[in-house]
DNA sequence: TATAACTAGTTAGCATGCTAAGTAAATAAC
DNA sequence: GTTATTTACTTAGCATGCTAACTAGTTATA
């Protein structure tokens, strides 16, 4: 039984020899989960979890005042995920919600003057995460990384496209 | 209220207002969730998910017969997730367990004959998929782009180190 | 207008990551 | 050699993503 996969071994081909290390996928992965951990090592402490940190500062940078489903959409998570974040932030009284005037189906999040308070909190702990992550690499390099991340997104996405199709 | 954030914003750091758009961590996990999705969509219909796959094509990186902690650390997951998977994957027949004998703690794991099988029918379209998300995409581009995913993972570590110590 | 189809929100429950706590074996410290 | 510490595994249960199924409100169609 093993000398067959010692034979199957023998005979992969030579993309997965060099596959052997860390794939780019898991690579990706890996430096997700790191950036994740190091952006939480900060916040945290202030009170908050993974999910209801993001949600927050989404939140922000949509400019308050959007319906779940928007947050939703912007934070590329579906509404049953989101609803208990928001629970918690309700909870916690950073954020409330409200009925939607112009749709009844809808209900509006916004923050609280304590949920702005912590927001400011948050800013500066995040840039400094971002600082200290990107130390030492130039504007063109950053450029030109963000550019390679497009084309696989798009490539991804095409791929997709055609497979669903 | 609303207005006491109004002007905050206002005053938010030109950085902040740059990061409206997704910022670059959001971009890492949305990158990471496309290329798993895109891998996913080829492999799930051979029978296994996410989880159970990644573990059968790192065991098989990993030479086979490696104790389920050498295969936890590797796939950078801890033992416990990795038991419900590999209770799946002996379960569906794809794994065996056994004792160690050099040392009676751990137990080994390998590849079954129909593991071996299930192996050859993924190697294709793990390179399919990869092919596709790099298409068009130069080696020196690669290079690059691996180098800054390199240096950032190298500045995460060190803050981490810092803010642990 | 009346009905059909869609959409936003909610609830319930699954999947897969985790930590905490326990056991048995190996290793280090004395 | 005995004891303390560490390690590999396991079990139990939490956290946070998801889909499925439901309700209520909106929009499109006949």
């Amino acid at each position: 039984m093993l000398s067959t996969l010692t034979k199957w071994v023998l005979l992969m081909s030579p993309e997965l020899e060099r596959l052997k290390e860390l794939s780019l996928a898991e690579n990706l992965g890996r430096l997700h989960r790191l950036w994740r951990t190091a952006a939480d090592a900060e916040l945290i402490p202030l009170g908050l979890t993974h999910p209801r940190w993001t949600a927050l500062w989404k939140l922000l940078r949509l400019g308050d005042n959007v319906s779940q489903k928007v947050l939703a959409d912007a934070l590329e998570i579906e509404l049953p995920s989101l609803m208990r974040t928001l629970n918690q932030l309700e909870d916690q009284g950073y954020v409330q919600r409200r009925c939607c005037e112009k749709d009844k189906r809808a209900r509006i999040v916004s923050l609280t003057p304590d949920g702005i308070e912590m927001l400011k909190q948050m800013e500066s702990k995040i840039m400094l995460v971002r600082r200290n992550l990107l130390a030492g690499i130039s504007q063109q390099q950053l450029n030109d990384f963000e550019n390679i991340m497009s084309k696989i997104s798009e490539n991804a996405l095409a791929t997709l496209d055609k497979s669903s199709a």
